[in-house]
DNA sequence: GCCGTTTTCGGCCCGACTGTTTTCAGTCG
């Protein structure tokens, strides 16, 4: 079992207590216990066999057990009891926005609905409605949010892109595989993808079907044919494994990497059958007489025109970063110590890392008051002073109150190093209200970036209303740097608006808004979305010394 | 259910917004 699904199982068990309306703390403990487990570090595995699983904070004699029953077995009889009395599908409903436990709650024992089919099906027939608390408002949400989840058929690149990696490399331990590769959608660096495609070339097919099989996570082999094997892995993710011969393994990674229309451009371009042994896909590419176009580019935007012209962007890459501007620490909703995470921001080479807790109008994260954001500040100029391998900047991501102020004084502001403005609160202001309100933190003379545009949250949560050209505008004419968050259910800016923004000559900072310092790693994300908006090297501030981001931010 | 330089009990982040009400409960961050 991975810390994934012990973390799941963890926050399931939470999620039945709180339907049932049991202690609040001990809700809360479950949840601590699962959230410390996602951000762990270590295969929690591992920890077991070390007898460590009672050094994870949340994590106490109680909820030990039930770790380790679920290591042993596989299950956990606890778990088990409790979906009897509440069952999974039960628990998707509270995926539907603006639905909690207590609605659930009130649906599951006033109406006996069980899953989402049975919810929409009332709703329809205008059931919810006659619930106490519940009203036609919240009936017509509920099916919109139905609407909403049955359309996001696609899963996050971040839950997809591990489980595809270890695929792959459990396929390239074979004999048998001379050649391997992710392709489609994934290769294109696609921020939510419909299935996980491998490209292998074998000489022994059979080979490859068995080693298919004996993947850890494969749930159903639901078809197996010459050069094809599919099925389902956990989670219900659809998987392809496309065999072919070794010789034909270049034309085809091309071809399986998609888009549909980006190949379908090439072909209409050069018609010709290209039966060639290709050694790359820089020799298919000059087939074609273009340059080789980098994956994330292949979605017929101008990419073959570029080619054909010598001017596609040198795109951004993972060793032109230098820093991450976006962290939080244990100071407010992050769990990791300050120092342990310029550790690991030393681990990945990088030379500054900004660490920026939420302000006090966040209580919930813990946010920071100017008092302790000083503190913040004492501990930080120690560290420096202590270290010089890496250079930790102060900042903050405070919040963008509902009229564009921000909840610190100027003053205080001013002190920092970085400063990033966000929106946590009123998401569904009118589209005016709400550009306003940005258009108003970016004309403060403190604010250098602002942080998650759109506030979208992939599958959950649509992006608040905005008109982007007024924002594109004033971000240019106010040097506001916008963030590419790279947390993969942010994503925010999308690429599409990247793209734009680089046009206005607007920079980009892609920043991990990591909570975790393992989190650090999420900027992998944030780099493919940015190549997906054909950002360079020159467009990206923190792949720019510190020197040169405080000079561009001193306006 | 976890945690403890107040350790075996008694605490344990909260404030704004929304919808349903007519003073409040539920949701969200």
């Amino acid at each position: 079992m991975t810390n994934r699904e012990v973390a799941k199982t963890l926050d399931n068990i939470a999620d039945i207590l709180q339907i049932k309306d049991e202690n609040p703390f001990k809700v809360r403990a479950y949840r601590q216990a699962a959230n410390s487990i996602y951000g762990l570090d270590e295969n929690i595995n591992y920890l077991y066999k070390k007898g460590l699983l009672g050094d994870i904070p949340g994590v106490g004699k109680a909820i030990q057990a039930k770790i380790e029953e679920l290591l042993d077995k596989g299950n956990l009889e606890y778990y088990d009891a409790l979906l009897q009395e509440v069952p999974q599908g039960v628990l998707d409903i509270l995926t539907i926005p603006g639905i909690g436990h207590k609605t659930v709650q009130i649906l599951f024992a006033k109406l006996g609905i069980i899953d989402i089919n049975e919810l929409l099906q009332a709703a329809l027939n205008q059931k919810i409605r006659t619930l106490p608390g519940i009203g036609a408002k919240t009936e017509c949400a509920i099916i919109n949010g139905i609407e909403m989840l049955k359309e996001n058929k696609h899963y996050t690149l971040g839950l997809v892109l591990p489980i595809a990696e270890e695929l792959l490399a459990h396929l390239k331990e074979s004999e048998q595989v001379l050649n391997a590769a992710l392709v489609g959608s994934i290769r294109r660096g696609k921020p939510l993808v419909s299935d996980i495609d491998i490209l292998v070339s074998a000489e022994d097919e059979a080979g490859v079907r068995y080693n298919t099989a004996n993947f850890r996570a494969v749930k159903q082999i639901i078809n197996s044919e010459a050069g094809h094997i599919e099925g389902l892995l956990q989670y219900n993710i659809p998987f392809e494994v496309i065999i072919v011969a070794d010789k034909d393994y270049y034309k085809s990674l091309l071809r399986t990497t998609g888009s549909k229309d980006h190949i379908k451009h090439l072909q209409i371009l050069n018609n010709r059958d290209a039966a060639k042994d290709y050694q790359s896909e820089y020799q298919v590419y000059s087939f074609y007489n273009l340059d080789y176009i980098p994956p994330e580019l292949r979605e017929d935007q101008g990419e073959i025109e570029a080619a054909a012209e010598d001017s596609l962007p040198q795109l951004v890459n993972e060793d032109d970063i230098q820093g991450d501007l976006h962290v939080h620490s244990n100071w407010s909703d992050g769990s990791g110590k300050i120092a342990e995470i310029a550790q690991m921001a030393d681990s990945l080479n990088y030379s500054y890392i900004a660490i920026t807790d939420h302000s006090r109008s966040l209580p919930i994260s813990g946010g920071l008051n100017e008092e302790r954001l000083m503190a913040q500040g004492q501990e930080i100029d120690q560290l420096n002073a202590a270290d010089n391998r890496i250079k930790i900047l102060k900042g903050t991501e405070a919040d963008i109150l509902k009229d564009g102020s921000l909840d610190f004084s100027a003053e205080t502001l001013r002190e920092m190093d970085i400063v990033i403005g966000s929106i946590h609160s009123n998401f569904r202001l009118e589209k005016e209200k709400q550009t306003d309100r940005i258009v108003q933190a970016m004309k403060n003379e403190n604010v250098d970036i602002i942080g998650h545009l759109s506030g979208r949250l992939l599958n959950r949560r649509p992006a608040y209303e905005l008109d982007y050209d007024r924002i594109l505008d004033e971000a240019s004419k106010n040097r506001v740097i916008l963030e590419m968050n790279s947390h993969p259910d942010r994503l925010d800016i999308d690429a599409e608006l990247a793209r734009k923004a680089r046009e206005y000559n607007i920079k980009i900072a892609i920043n991990s808004d990591a909570h975790h310092k393992q989190d650090l790693k999420l900027i992998k994300y944030g780099l493919m979305n940015a190549r997906r908006g054909w950002l360079e090297k020159k467009d990206v501030v923190n792949t720019w010394s510190w020197e040169e981001i405080k000079a561009y931010i001193k306006k």
